[in-house]
DNA sequence: TGTACATCAGTGAACGCGCGTTCACTGATGTAC
DNA sequence: TGTACATCAGTGAACGCGCGTTCACTGATGTAC
């Protein structure tokens, strides 16, 4: 297959934008960010990525929306995983939490830099669905039907397991659990530390809740 | 008193630099930061931060390092207010961590971000400081007399503990948990939320274990 | 106590660099007839 | 089906800016005698 000449119309510029903006986010972080660089990574003029997203803050609000979206299919993954056991389910949503932020770390940390970021429907949007899929797992295990029926000891819940799994996904990439992990890489201490921390720690937050469905 | 031309030598430049560097990033926090705008607020020449720490990763190293400390001693006196009770101390701590996190959040955040700091002895130690308080609350709370004693159960229940605060911190800083608010303001929500969560999170990690020393 | 001198904290002008943004432009695409 | 034209995605050279760093310097401080 040759290759001709860069057509004029790049036809897929915007992805090919938020995959270099990926790339390096992955390499560099956020701060290692420029929207020239970006372009050069892309292969287009210096001046595409804001004809396109207006400024950098349009861009990354786009790369930043579709992890929201990516964070929230991974957590019904887990939580499909667990089952009909609504305890399970939600501890699956928790080890989904913090291995989404190992994978990509940048732009986990980019989701939650709201200085970087638009304020933006679409970004709102996403942010809260992904929110969402752990509070109908609380709901489940606390056994409420209703969203309109939790009271502040159920948002507690919430709010404490989303912490729990937050700061330790936060600790994990900022590599502050390394020095817990005595010989064994991070991916197993994880493995091996997360499970027990989710289980004992829902535990102490629904003691009398049923277990199952 | 009157105010001659400024003398020749500062005499409290490293201080100038460092207040400078904090109220900065209080105010624009770690990405608003450069040794030029620092410097144009500590009224010194351009070329005065760096010729004192470097480069900008050595000033932001020692502010971190600064935080660290405070951090500690914030742990310490939540620790002491806990008086004999192991749990209630160990919660006071908890709720130290985050309070401490949300009256200082540039400087939280730059702790944190290692990518902008040196690996340095003193940043090293304090952190491991701090570290230490925690940990020595959680192993009084299971009555574990020896740091050796300690079994991964032990550092789990360190471990989620804070991951817990830390997650709590960072979303609180961020603003994620101003939808959950309900009318109240920030620090009132934190005040009836975090206490619980606390003890209930203590309870699932240490269900058997002595409460009180 | 006074003088000479070394030290070194901090200066300030200059530098080159990468950045975001501008603006007149190019040329592919899609639509009207 | 072919032609004319409007649209607009993307160009590329140029701009001004704030940055970190350099380097020859200044002048206060501390020490030796």
């Amino acid at each position: 297959m040759l290759h001709g000449p860069a057509p004029y119309h790049h036809g897929a510029l915007r992805q090919a934008l938020i995959d270099a903006t990926e790339a390096l986010l992955a390499e560099k972080g956020a701060d290692g960010f420029s929207l020239r660089e970006v372009a050069r990574r892309a292969g287009v003029s210096a001046a595409a990525p804001a004809h396109h997203f207006g400024d950098a803050a349009g861009l990354l609000t786009a790369v930043a929306t579709l992890g929201f979206e990516g964070l929230a299919r991974a957590l019904e993954a887990g939580d499909a995983r667990g089952g009909s056991d609504a305890r399970a389910a939600l501890r699956e949503q928790g080890i989904e939490y913090v291995h989404y932020a190992m994978h990509h770390p940048g732009r986990f940390r980019l989701m939650f830099r709201s200085g970087q970021l638009h304020k933006d429907a679409a970004l709102e949007h996403h942010g809260t669905a992904a929110f969402d899929v752990l509070a109908r797992g609380v709901r489940r295990a606390f056994g409420v039907a209703d969203a309109a029926a939790m009271t502040p000891r159920h948002w507690n819940a919430v709010t404490a397991l989303w912490s729990l799994v937050h700061g330790y996904a936060h600790l994990a990439i900022a590599g502050k659990l390394d020095p817990l992990c005595r010989e064994q890489g991070l991916e197993r201490f994880v493995e091996g530390s997360l499970r027990p921390i989710l289980t004992a720690t829902i535990v102490g937050l629904m003691p009398d809740a049923p277990g199952t469905a």
